[in-house]
DNA sequence: TGTACATCAGTGAACGCGCGTTCACTGATGTAC
DNA sequence: TGTACATCAGTGAACGCGCGTTCACTGATGTAC
């Protein structure tokens, strides 16, 4: 191996240190990371940094990222571990699979489904790593649709709405109807709804049972869906 | 009118105007408060605020309160200008009244329903304004319950969920079937994904007809929780 | 293989800024006799 | 009604802290001949 690339693999696994420490800034500081905590903690002088990441936001940027992957991988791998046929069975695993990562990575989540950053404009690599989630949830239901096991409710859609689904589907899943999009995006919204109440502390007093009550109301929604049991 | 009580008043007036220009701070500054902006604003010293507000956090936790408490007055005016027997009426009315105080005071909501601000922790006053807007839901909701026209769908509540549920309806809705108020807590769920993912800018480039799309979902919503059309 | 040079990582000091909070103080406003 | 006193609002300086970013620099590591 030549001697430049061992000077490039330490840099990328400085890089990947620099992120992991800053992540585990995010859980006390939420979105005001700072660079020279960042830099204290790998015991270098703050301005080292600056070798790594052009300015603070640009940390922030990769965090951003790497979450939104982090999330997608998982959502992703759940649904395709379990049987393609079994929609429920995916829907359920997909939406759990969001839920632990939420869980298990609460500073990432509310940096990505929280309030926005004061100041910061997320730039547009994040759109695409963003969609995968719901991405997956269209997939299910649109299996279900191809094979006849989920069938479009008659839904009197707007006519704007009518139209603004039409674009998307037309770009992303050609032949799904929008009625059954507009359904799968209520299942989208209760989903991140269903974690954020839970991870911001809307159920604190009311519901010990988190779990549980998560499944049931995911189940709620496949019902409206039209998934079958 | 004693001397006493003028003095009283331009203070009451005086708190009136920190919350006021705090509010117009939240804007821009988000959760980052800062005590010394706001007094700059008000063309005092910042140590000035401190004969009107403990600290900080209590100037926070006031904000909040305040935006509480408007979010529910909105929400439950919206609710009462409804004829009483026209439960969808009243579920529409009471949805977009919330989407509407969002998109007014969208710093307010973010500080309400976004990512915890770090290192605070509200104060249980907080508790009751809070549960104002999805107490006006399970309040339609029982109203069509009460009268037999929403009926209770037969769910298979878990028992741990169940459990939880009757310990709500106990103490706030007795009466209520608890897979009647699952429901309700979807919609209730939905509501503020909705609220969020717009405000948040989850919508930005996929939905650009937001309030009908709004409707729509809410609609998608009194479905699931049967109320009828 | 050895040497001159270029690249790069990290240092340490500095700039200029902002913050929450405390404290002794000045004047004005209100209260009690 | 007038006066002595107490209360209160607001000032200005200070404490001690933190931040992002720039810049000239030292050494070590890599490259080219």
């Amino acid at each position: 191996m030549p001697a430049a690339s061992i000077r490039a693999r330490v840099r990328a696994e400085m890089i990947d240190e620099i992120k992991a420490v800053a992540r585990r800034h995010l859980a006390t500081d939420g979105a005001n990371l700072s660079l020279r905590a960042v830099a204290r903690d790998m015991g270098m002088v703050s301005s080292a940094l600056y070798r790594y990441f052009p300015s603070r936001d640009d940390l922030l940027t990769a965090l951003i990222l790497e979450a939104y992957d982090a999330l997608g991988d998982a959502v992703e791998a759940a649904d395709a571990a379990v049987d393609p046929r079994d929609l429920r069975g995916r829907w359920h695993a997909a939406c759990r699979a969001a839920r632990d990562w939420a869980l298990a990575h609460p500073a990432e989540y509310a940096l990505l489904y929280g309030s926005p950053v004061p100041g910061y404009a997320a730039p547009d690599d994040t759109v695409l790593p963003a969609q995968r989630p719901p991405t997956t949830l269209v997939g299910i239901l649109g299996d279900g649709y191809a094979d006849g096991r989920v069938t479009v409710a008659d839904d009197d859609l707007p006519e704007p709405v009518r139209a603004d689904l039409a674009e998307i589907t037309a770009g992303l899943f050609p032949g799904l109807p929008e009625s059954l999009l507009a359904r799968v995006m209520a299942g989208w919204t209760q989903l991140f709804g269903l974690i954020s109440f839970e991870l911001f502390g809307r159920l604190n007093r009311a519901v010990p049972h988190r779990e549980a009550y998560f499944d049931h109301q995911t189940g709620l929604m496949a019902d409206l869906i039209g998934l079958p049991r």
